[in-house]
RNA sequence: UGGGGUGUCGCCAAGUUGGUAAGGCACAAGGUUUUGAUCCUUGCAUGCGCAGGUUCGAGUCCUGCCACCCCAGCCA
């Protein structure tokens, strides 16, 4: 795993503000910003920019804020707000100050009479569909709104009537007037402000105007003294409306906007409109459905901030397209969990063992380590008893020797505990294996027994003293890799078995399991506690991920 | 048919002023192992979208193609 005291890898984005601070540019300083917006929960495309616009201001020993673009009431929330501090806090992100772009509204207010003023703005009395009309297209230029040389002072009152609440929704835009012919659109007389009558989250009912992102964000950094401007590729070509707004207001900081290529994971979305669709249908269970790339169900599923923050490291920055498989996120969790993770024993499919040279009632208490190569983590006892489960994939009528589990008539090794041999098998009326009659040697314990090689070990829990757990194991959501990019309704490529719920058991030590634990089940995977489902009567653990598993990949190739 | 971007191993991604292709994941083969886990060792692009050119020498410079992504919200 990447030492996260370690500096963030290097990139373009690095390389440029290295130059900046070795030329003096802005005195030297970093200065970035984390901008959300609150109408949805966070995803690990937004782990990735808040591991980029922290890590690399703190590299330059820089600072960051956490800014919420707050600019359209009608979708947002507080309850988002919260939720987006909460992950960022968790992710292990210290913002330097907590700002809204609401905080301006004033100043943006201020600087927009300017523009006016300056005959760079104007008010237009175009209807929306007019202006999508004048706007042209892709290969045609616009044409100018009539209302575009409207005189600087009737758009001065008018604006300032439009602030004052006379004009209904969608009645008046205020516009920038740059240029209709501009082959970029974004440059086409852009629309900065618009009628809202709706109370806002930060502002309640001061504002019934509010002004759009393009005008907004610009001058938030300038106003913040932001050095450089991270976003993802789609705001390229805005960035010179960008500079536009602040070189024609003569702000004196001009932060650098930065595009960087948003990430793309394997069979999930990353879309937060289509994460708020799946949400809204209930096709997952909220926004923290540990199925789901968001921050709080990657947090719910079992992942932990640092290896998120390993995994924004692994796959690095730049502007290409990228299509970044799953295994990388799961090779950063395994990584993480290897080293932290207790180990305990849980069986998902049980399969009753009774040891018929083992007395009944009693139980011998067995040492077995917490981690194989970290002996500060300790001990604990496991009951063996007459009685006990493993798992009905590790019993096998016959098998040939490649098989290292329990065979009918031959011996396996109960991790930490005995061997046993397995001597009769016992059917329910279905004819299914219900119970295997065993024997053990009670020479085994510790030691291998003399001139026998037993096949193999395998993991149990008491049938007496354990506890009842569900578990829940985890398929991506989709099952085509690149759902975001398909045609398809996605709901038609959604995965059926993407979770799969057993009723198991696991050993009795987990009675003492808290919900921001995770454990390794040997052989099994890593597991942690359902923060939502699990109480303590009735324990749910989630899977967070396998191990690797090269017996699967054999027995696949067969 | 306009504008803005991107094309280096299956997936990511490094690649100082041109000097002879990092690393990770995945995969493969061995070794250790009371987790078929972990760990260790080894292998894995005569090749950098394609075609030309400049040069002693090009992923890096020039020319011309090709492919893919983004943009026509009073969303961000």
């Amino acid at each position: 795993m990447n030492n996260d005291l370690e500096k963030y890898p290097v990139n373009f984005i690095s390389h440029m503000m290295e130059q900046d601070v070795a030329s003096g540019k802005n005195g030297g300083a970093v200065v970035t910003r984390f901008p959300p917006e609150p109408n949805g929960f966070l995803h690990i495309g937004h782990a990735k920019a808040i591991c980029l616009s922290f890590g690399l201001a703190k590299d330059f020993g820089g600072k960051t804020n956490l800014r919420f673009d707050d600019t359209n009431p009608l979708k947002e929330s507080v309850e988002f707000v919260n939720a987006i501090k909460t992950d960022i806090a968790w992710l292990g992100f210290e913002w330097d100050e907590e700002r809204y772009a609401s905080d301006y509204f004033d100043q943006l207010y201020d600087l927009a009479e300017t523009l006016i003023k300056n005959e760079k703005a104007y008010v237009d009395s175009l209807s929306g569909e007019d202006i999508r009309k004048y706007r042209g297209t892709l290969t045609e230029v616009g044409k100018n709104s009539p209302y575009r040389d409207r005189a600087v002072e009737e758009s001065l009152s008018l604006f300032r009537r439009m602030r004052a609440g006379e004009f209904s929704d969608g009645e008046l835009v205020l516009r920038l007037k740059i240029d209709m012919s501009s082959p970029n659109i974004n440059m086409r007389d852009p629309t900065i402000y618009r009628i809202r009558h709706v109370a806002h989250h930060q502002t309640g009912d001061k504002w019934c105007i509010y002004p759009m992102y393009d005008y907004t964000h610009c001058l938030s950094d300038s106003l913040e003294g932001i050095t450089h401007s991270l976003c993802d590729l789609s705001f390229e070509d805005h960035r010179p409306l960008y500079d536009w707004v602040l070189d024609e207001l003569k702000m004196p900081s001009h932060p650098q906007q930065i595009e960087f290529s948003r990430l793309n994971l394997q069979y999930t979305l990353m879309s937060k409109r289509k994460l708020k669709e799946l949400v809204d249908l209930s096709v997952v269970d909220g926004w923290d459905d540990p199925r789901l790339p968001t921050i709080a169900g990657l947090r719910r599923r079992g992942y932990t901030p640092r290896s998120i923050r390993d995994f924004c490291r692994r796959i690095g920055v730049s502007k290409s397209d990228n299509n970044v498989e799953l295994a990388v996120l799961e090779s950063c969790i395994r990584d993480d969990l290897e080293i932290n993770a207790p180990r305990v024993m849980g069986i998902m499919n049980p399969l009753k063992i009774i040891i018929k040279n083992f007395p009944e009632g009693s139980a011998e208490m067995l040492d077995a380590p917490n981690h194989p190569k970290n002996e500060k983590m300790g001990y604990r006892q496991l009951a063996f008893t007459r009685e006990v489960y493993i798992d009905r994939y590790d019993f096998r009528e016959e098998a040939n020797r490649k098989y290292k589990r329990l065979v009918m008539g031959d011996e396996v090794r109960l991790r930490y505990g005995y061997v046993i041999r397995a001597e009769e098998i016992i059917r329910d009326q279905k004819g299914e294996i219900s119970e295997v009659y065993c024997t053990y040697d009670p020479s085994t314990l510790g030691k291998n027994p003399e001139g026998r090689k037993v096949r193999g070990v395998i993991h149990w829990v008491s049938a007496t003293e354990c506890l009842q757990a569900q578990i829940r194991l985890f398929e991506p959501l989709f099952n085509i890799e690149a759902p975001d990019s398909s045609e398809q309704d996605k709901l038609e490529l959604l995965n059926s078995d993407s979770i799969k719920i057993f009723e198991g058991f696991v050993e009795k030590s987990l009675v003492t399991a808290t919900m921001d634990q995770s454990f390794q089940f040997e052989r099994e995977g890593y597991f942690c506690l359902d923060s939502k489902l699990s109480k303590p009567k009735r324990l749910v653990f989630n899977r967070v991920v396998s191990l690797r598993d090269t017996w699967a990949k054999i027995e696949q190739k067969q």
